[in-house]
DNA sequence: TGATAGTGGAGAGTGTCACTATCTAATTTA
DNA sequence: TAAATTAGATAGTGACACTCTCCACTATCA
């Protein structure tokens, strides 16, 4: 096909498929002349894997790409299909630890990493110490610590026990796919729409809760 | 204090404090002269929680400003805190349900419509039909669909209960803060920098679990 | 009592990101 | 054969979150 139908069949703009090829989200089609090309089902399956990423998962195109690549590569084991889609999928943080303010060398940075290692360590969790969510989890509890949230950080066991029962339920179901392809592109859908899907969730949830607990009706909200 | 003393204090640049003066997230000063003003205590809390709720949270400066305007109003009724939060909180959707491409006037969008509301109807959650996450659940379930993963959709059912037991929690602790007003921050607070939290426990449980499942070692990856 | 550093405020400038538009020459397709 | 498409390259756009520059002032230290 050419790149016309690529751009119906997928809804994404031809002017967006040429800027992801150019991105190397998706491979150049196959030249048939000097202004020719045919693409074939891989690049429909592709353009919408990396519509979804970066329209709903929120990913950067670098991000969606690397997690592209890896799919779509031949010499992956299923040792390192997840570390390396987690490398892919988390946001590129920018540089952290600094400018905590307040004077004081930043104790609230300390204590949240040991804060982390120790969660980890009680879990029996074992975790690759350069996972990037290591990091990402570390800065997030400093934070809630500096905004004097920490009379709250107990809720945290209550999070990691919702979080390891999600995993559990998650990798057995995936592993039950026999082609490690089709594992490694469920691995990184999943792991970048299930975010927003769980943030929803725990919305609607809290908001049902509420509402049962405070006595408030459902009705319209400005 | 002056403008000096409060960056430092939060670790925010000066011309960013001026920004975010200018957009509203944080009151002017007290004026005392025609080119000086005085900042008190609640500058520096309010900048706290702003800085965090864009580095960490993530929010765009506008929602910021809301979820903050929120917080410090007075004329608040714990009825509706919770919801004009997620309104607040919730990054502004772009257009969706266009595009969805491959003709067929899209009939994944409508059964993730669907299942949307049997999903809140069966776990007998009471939800206002405004609530922007159901848009965003739905969203997410429809991409899901068109890639082909629609076969792991009982997947939901595990993410819906985790997050019931979370939202259960979280409503919990937060309903027990007698202050109206320190209920509106954690509920902020929470709401946007819960999401992170979540997801980076996610992926180390997921990593953990992989390692146990697979025989996956905790060496270095690339 | 200077010299130096630090303000407040307004407007313009910067860098990044994800597209989007335009152009040319060369095909298809009707 | 005329109209519509196409590939590819380059340039432009709009949103966003800052960041810089100015200037007329204070504030503070030697």
């Amino acid at each position: 096909m050419r790149i016309g139908e690529l751009s119906r069949r997928t809804g994404v703009p031809i002017p967006t498929i040429k800027y992801y090829m150019r991105e190397g989200l998706v491979p150049q089609g196959e030249r048939t002349g000097p202004n020719q090309a045919r693409y074939g089902e891989e690049h429909v399956r592709r353009l919408r894997l990396a519509k979804a990423l970066v329209e709903v998962g929120g990913l950067p195109v670098a991000s969606a790409r690397q997690a592209l690549a890896l799919i779509f590569s031949s010499g992956i084991s299923e040792f390192d299909v997840l570390g390396k889609a987690q490398y892919a999928l988390t946001p590129p943080r920018e540089r952290a630890g600094d400018a905590a303010g307040d004077a004081a060398g930043d104790a609230a940075g300390d204590e949240a990493a040991a804060q982390v290692d120790d969660l980890i360590a009680r879990r029996g969790w074992q975790v690759k110490p350069g996972n990037p969510a290591r990091r990402t989890l570390a800065d997030a509890l400093a934070t809630l610590r500096r905004l004097g949230q920490d009379d709250y950080l107990d809720l945290l066991e209550t999070y990691a026990e919702a979080a390891e029962h999600l995993a559990d339920t998650e990798v057995r179901a995936i592993s039950r796919r026999g082609d490690l392809h089709a594992m490694a592109e469920a691995i990184v859908i999943w792991t970048a729409l299930g975010d927003p899907v769980i943030a929803s969730l725990r919305r609607l949830a809290q908001e049902a809760r509420a509402a049962r607990l405070l006595g408030g009706t459902a009705e319209e909200t400005a």
